[in-house]
RNA sequence: GUGCCUGUAGCUCAACGGCAGAGCGCCUCACUGUGGAUGAGGAGGUUGAGGGUUCGAAACCGUCCAGGCACCCCA
C-alpha cells in the first residue's frame, strides 16, 4: 500500500467520534464559565517572542515552544500558556474595562517537548482568569468554577478532589526552617516531588541540595500536617467561602501543593484525580504584577488552566466519556430509483424545511445498500420513496433502533417524524 | 536533551532460526422493495528501512526511522 503522510510528532487527529467528545468538554465549560459570569475572549496563536521574554523568559519560551521567524526575520512562537496574551490583551485597554474582569477562554497550544502519556505537543487549553481583585472570595469563586465543571461531567468527590494550599503560609514556614530566598525554588521542587519518588531516593534529593538534617526533620512534619492550614487566615478564609459556595466536599488542604512557577504569590491549587495514576487535572492560583510585565499598572489575579488531555484519560478510565451516536436526530432518505429520484429530493427538501436533519443517499444503489449505510451512519429513521409509495401519495418511514415501519401519507410525515424523533 | 520498551494485514495480535497466520473489520453474493444476524466466497503483506550473521532471518547482531513510557518541564 502507498505511504500516507504523517502526521506531526505529538499532535492529534479529531476524527468525527473524537471531535464529538471535545464538543461535549467544550460545552460544560462554556456552561460552567457563563453561569459563573465570566465572559469568553480569545487571542492569537502566535505572538511575538518579546511578549514571552518578559514574563515567562524560562525554560517554558527557550527550551519548550515552537519559535520561528517569519520572512521578515521577527521572531515568533506559537503560544505556549495564555497569561501573556492575557496581560498584554489587559494593557492595552486598563483603562476601558470593568473590573474585577471576569474572563475565560479555551483554544490550543504548543509545546515543544517529547509527547507521553498526558502531554501532546499540541493541545487545548480552558483558561478562567478573576482579574482585579485580591478578595480570598475571588480565589473561591474560581475554584468553584473547577467544581462546578467536575461535577457537571460527572466525577464525584471520591474520584477527584482540588488540593489547595498557600504560597505565604508555606514560605513563613520555610522561613521558620532557616531557608533562604535563594533556596526556596529548589525547595518547592523538592516539596513537589515527594509523592513521585521513593522515600529514600527523595531523602537523597534532600542531602544533594544541602538540606541539614534537622531541616530535613522539621520540612517533613510540616508536609504531614493535615492541619496546618489552620494558621493561615487566608486558607481559613477559602475553605470558609467554598463552604457557602456548596463543594467542601471537593476540597482539601494539602501541603505538599506549591507548584513550580515562581509567579504564583498566594493560594495554589491542583485537580488531581484520587488513584494517583494521572497527572494533574488541571493547576492554578493567586498571582501579582500580572499586567506590569507587558507595560500596564500592576493588577493581581487568580486563575487557573486545564488541558484536555489529562481530563480526558480520567474520564476514559472511570468509564464517563459518553457514548455518543454519529448522526443524532438524523433521518436517512433513500433513493429508490432514477424514476423515483425527484420524489426523494421533494421529500428531502420538506423535511429539512422543517428543521430536520436529512441525509439523502448520495446516487441510486441497490436498497439494502442504502439501508446498511444509514445504519452504519448511526441514523435512527430511513425513509423509502418507491413506486408504491409516490401512487398513494405516501412514504414509509423505517425505524431501525424498533426494526418496525409505518406507511403515513406525505402531509402526515412531518408531524409523524417529528413525534418520532422528539420521543426518541 | 537522557534512559527503558515496542514496530507483522485497516485494527488487535500469533508464528522454536525452517511454507507469514488467526480473530475482528472491509468487499461480493444468498437478499430482483429493507440495516445488525447467518452462511458461502474474495481482496488485503517487500514482517518500519536498509545492512550483517546463517544453507535458511519476522525472529539473532549493530545502524537509521517511527511510536509508546519514564525523567526534565508542565495543562
Amino acid at each position: 500500500m502507498k505511504e500516507v503522510i504523517k502526521s506531526v510528532k505529538g499532535t492529534r487527529d479529531f476524527f468525527p467520534k473524537e471531535m464529538a467528545v471535545r464538543r461535549w468538554l467544550i460545552d460544560h465549560m462554556r456552561q460552567v464559565s457563563t453561569q459563573f459570569g465570566f465572559q469568553e475572549y480569545e487571542g492569537p496563536c502566535i505572538e511575538t517572542i518579546d511578549l514571552y521574554a518578559a514574563k515567562s523568559g524560562d525554560e517554558l519560551v527557550k527550551e519548550q515552544s515552537f519559535v520561528f521567524p517569519d520572512r521578515s526575520g521577527e521572531l515568533l512562537a506559537l503560544r505556549p500558556e495564555l497569561t501573556p496574551t492575557l496581560a498584554r490583551m489587559i494593557a492595552s485597554k486598563q483603562n476601558e474595562l470593568v473590573f474585577p474582569l471576569r474572563w475565560w477562554s479555551f483554544g490550543p497550544f504548543w509545546r515543544y517537548e517529547r509527547p507521553q502519556k498526558g502531554r501532546s505537543r499540541e493541545f487545548y487549553q480552558w483558561n478562567v482568569d478573576l482579574i482585579g481583585t485580591d478578595s480570598i472570595q475571588a480565589d473561591a469563586e474560581v475554584i468553584a468554577v473547577i467544581c462546578e465543571f467536575l461535577k457537571s461531567i460527572g466525577l464525584i468527590p471520591e474520584q477527584v478532589k482540588i488540593l489547595v494550599n498557600n504560597r505565604r503560609l508555606m514560605d513563613a514556614c520555610l522561613d521558620d526552617l532557616g531557608f533562604t530566598t535563594d533556596q526556596k525554588p529548589s525547595i518547592h521542587k523538592l516539596i513537589d516531588r515527594i509523592d513521585k519518588m521513593s522515600s529514600n531516593t527523595w531523602e537523597q534529593y534532600a542531602v544533594d541540595i544541602n538540606i541539614n538534617p534537622q531541616q530535613l526533620k522539621d520540612l517533613k512534619n510540616i508536609l504531614n500536617d493535615d492541619l496546618m492550614w489552620e494558621k493561615s487566615e487566608e486558607l481559613v478564609e477559602l475553605i470558609e467561602s467554598l463552604k457557602w459556595l456548596g463543594f467542601s466536599e471537593y476540597i482539601q488542604f494539602d501541603p505538599k501543593i506549591v507548584r513550580g512557577l515562581d509567579y504564583y504569590t498566594g493560594t495554589v491549587f491542583e485537580a488531581k484525580e484520587m488513584t494517583g495514576n494521572f497527572r494533574a487535572i488541571c493547576g492554578g492560583g493567586r498571582y501579582d504584577n500580572l499586567v506590569a510585565d507587558v507595560g500596564g499598572s500592576p493588577l493581581t489575579g487568580v486563575g487557573f488552566a486545564m488541558g484536555d488531555v489529562v481530563i480526558q484519560l480520567v474520564l476514559e478510565s472511570l468509564g464517563l466519556i459518553p457514548q455518543t451516536i454519529n448522526q443524532p436526530n438524523s433521518v436517512f432518505v433513500t433513493i429508490f430509483d432514477g424514476e423515483c429520484m425527484p420524489f426523494s429530493y421533494q421529500i428531502a427538501n420538506l423535511l429539512r424545511e422543517s428543521g430536520m436533519n436529512v441525509i439523502l443517499n448520495p446516487g441510486i444503489e441497490k436498497l439494502n445498500k442504502q439501508f446498511k449505510y444509514a445504519d452504519r451512519l448511526g441514523v435512527n429513521f430511513v425513509i423509502v420513496v418507491g413506486p408504491d409509495e409516490i401512487r398513494e401519495s405516501t412514504v414509509t418511514i423505517r425505524n431501525l433502533d424498533k426494526h418496525n415501519q409505518f406507511t403515513v401519507v406525505i402531509k402526515e410525515a412531518v408531524e409523524f417524524l417529528s413525534g418520532l424523533l422528539a420521543g426518541d
